[in-house]
DNA sequence: AACCGACATATCGGTTCGATATATCGAAAC
DNA sequence: GTTTCGATATATCGAACCGATATGTCGGTT
């Protein structure tokens, strides 16, 4: 599920491994974070599957002479310089060599088979997160689809709750209940805020 | 964290690892679903380290013979007493032999650490449901302490989102932002169910 | 008698994780 | 002025977990 996440960020630009990790862990990173460990060996498959190359692997110097500046005459106005060049014309400049990845046309094809693959089970949570946020690149019907397909799924998940409860709650001790109550109810306000963004797509507009 | 829930499991009474596997996963299936590829290494584990061990290999055949039951004198009565027998007197028959599996004193300590040792950024709200569904076997203010704790870390999980949130709200989708509203809401829902528990837990009640 | 589904244990390959190793660079501390 | 420190950057290791699969045993159905 990492793979769909690096392929859908690499879909809007090319990117080197470290700010691929920055990105994921603070853009998604209240539903999940990622390490070094997943990141680098994931990359490394992906590129073996031919579906990211990469591009450029910038060295520590560059080649290319630093362009000629004004000189301003003040110390300040220098200090103001230097950092307008390092958040212009280098907006992140590497502080070392940086594999810079791209997506090809193999990636982009194994993407969307990824975004419409129904996932299984357990990280199904944490993968209708993430298609949620690359659904932009679904046409329209695909993407109402994954919406009520997650709909049904919590709706079952709810259905098998409220049996287990009524079986098992002699069973269960007070603490116990009130984790399964409150997840229930959790559940429900996911399924209503699902509700919320199926209608909206329905009537064609974007979510608030 | 698996190893917390066997040994929590095992803490009330002897299981084998079918069973085991049945009770995670509908008892706190709605978190965590677990499979046997997970379940009887980590059995393997625990018994390495001394904090399980096998009490019993039952026969296919039981070499007690079977004790001698007055007859009936009917077929539906023969049946019922069957029925009865298979439901009390052997609660779960063996199917084949079956690997019973009992906590030792180590486990019983080991299980302690478990409980009390914070757990790590990612599965950290799995970690937290486990740890609800045993924290009965905590002492009052572990058990505070356990809340108040997880209290902190989704407070400041929220404060972190909040200011990500400002600073990138241009940059993020429309679906991503919904994505991230309603985790957010989620997320204080979370927050205010637990003060909930902190507040009974502050009366010496227990929770509803 | 053959078959199927529930019970039960176990292993395999693949994926992810956390920890760790290595190296470069700018800035601050001394 | 040099050493130290923290951020940047890539990479690997072992342990853990998952889903799939293999294997085998029962009891009940067809």
């Amino acid at each position: 599920m990492l793979e769909l996440a690096i392929l859908g960020l690499l879909k809007e630009q090319e990117l080197h491994g470290y700010e691929l990790k920055k990105r994921l862990t603070d853009a998604l990173g209240a539903f999940s974070s990622v390490s070094f460990g997943s990141l680098y060996p994931a990359l490394a498959r992906l590129e073996a599957a031919g579906a990211v190359r990469a591009v450029t692997v910038e060295p520590a110097e560059p080649v290319l002479p630093a362009p000629v500046v004004p000189m301003t005459g003040s110390i300040a106005g220098e200090a103001a310089a230097f950092r307008a060049r390092r958040s212009t014309a280098r907006p992140a400049r590497p502080s070392r060599t940086r594999k810079v990845y791209a997506l090809t046309e193999r990636g982009s094809q194994l993407f969307e088979e990824l975004l419409e693959a129904d996932s299984t089970s357990v990280d199904d949570d944490r993968a209708f997160n993430l298609k949620l946020a690359f659904c932009r690149y679904l046409p329209p019907e695909r993407r109402l689809g994954l919406f009520e397909q997650r709909r049904a799924l919590l709706v079952e998940r709810l259905a098998r709750a409220r049996t287990n409860h009524r079986s098992r709650k002699e069973r269960m001790d007070l603490y116990t209940q009130s984790l399964v109550d409150h997840g229930t109810e959790t559940t429900e306000a996911d399924i209503s805020w699902l509700d919320r963004l199926i209608a909206l797509e329905r009537k064609g507009g974007q979510p608030s």
